[in-house]
DNA sequence: ATAACCTCCGTACTATGGTACGGAGTCAAG
DNA sequence: CTTGACTCCGTACCATAGTACGGAGGTTAT
């Protein structure tokens, strides 16, 4: 395995090279010990990092939460990665509950709208 | 009914002053003919016009569509609103599937991480 | 009539999550 | 031995949706 470079792994996790640096910044990700000149290198660890990441963010929690947890991993605390985790599935569904109505509302008038009686489009009338 | 001033509005609206000010420079309220000195008046159009755009937010509008789709009002476009609606629903059910799906995998990551078997907690160790 | 409070206006600042740019150094191939 | 591609680094910029601030002026209550 011919060391990874920055643009290998920012490859593999399907960003921009830029965005790693982004990560790194907001220490999401390490930044190798300074070691080869030329580019650092970087290991199957650093991938598996990014995509935790990008994973962890589909679940909607910040990148400052991610970071916290990164750092929960580190200190093993099980008991605030629950909560954290807790939390999460709350907003979660809570999202989820308002996207549905919205959802069901925004339907409703796209069919009435599409119905086409007379009168104005309730889309553009309506939400009021 | 004694002329609602901005922060009548405002407060009507569940929004701060600044913010109904912001919708204005965004073309999405519009600013009352400059006429009473010491305080423009507002009317019930205008709150009207602040409920929708507020509801048309929780549908996941963006400020710019929902401006669009004011627009459409003016020139009675349905066919476009229908259009947008239907982009918006089928955006929404995306969105929900993905938080369904995300909800999910860290429901089982967090009764996996309770359940407290050896190894390191899946919350932190997850998403790999 | 003076203080307290409001309006208008422009400008600047916030947070979030990136994206872009320019310069300097390094490295491999032609 | 130069060109091209890549690295590092700092800094600046983008969109989105506000929020805050300071000054100039009008209004309201005591």
């Amino acid at each position: 395995m011919k060391a990874m470079r920055i643009s290998d792994l920012a490859k593999a996790g399907g960003v921009g090279v830029e965005t790693v640096r982004f990560y790194q910044r907001k220490g999401l990700l390490q930044v190798p010990r300074g070691d080869a000149p030329g580019g650092r290198h970087y290991g199957p660890d650093d991938l598996r990092r990014l995509r935790y990441v990008k994973q962890a963010q589909t679940a909607g929690f910040t990148l400052a939460e991610i970071a916290e947890l990164i750092d929960l991993d580190r200190t093993d605390d099980r008991p605030r990665a629950r909560d954290m985790a807790r939390e999460r599935i709350a907003a979660l569904d809570e999202q989820i509950a308002q996207l549905t109505a919205a959802r069901a509302s925004l339907a409703k008038l796209a069919s009435d709208c599409a119905k086409g009686g007379e009168g104005p489009c309730p889309i553009l009338a309506a939400f009021a």
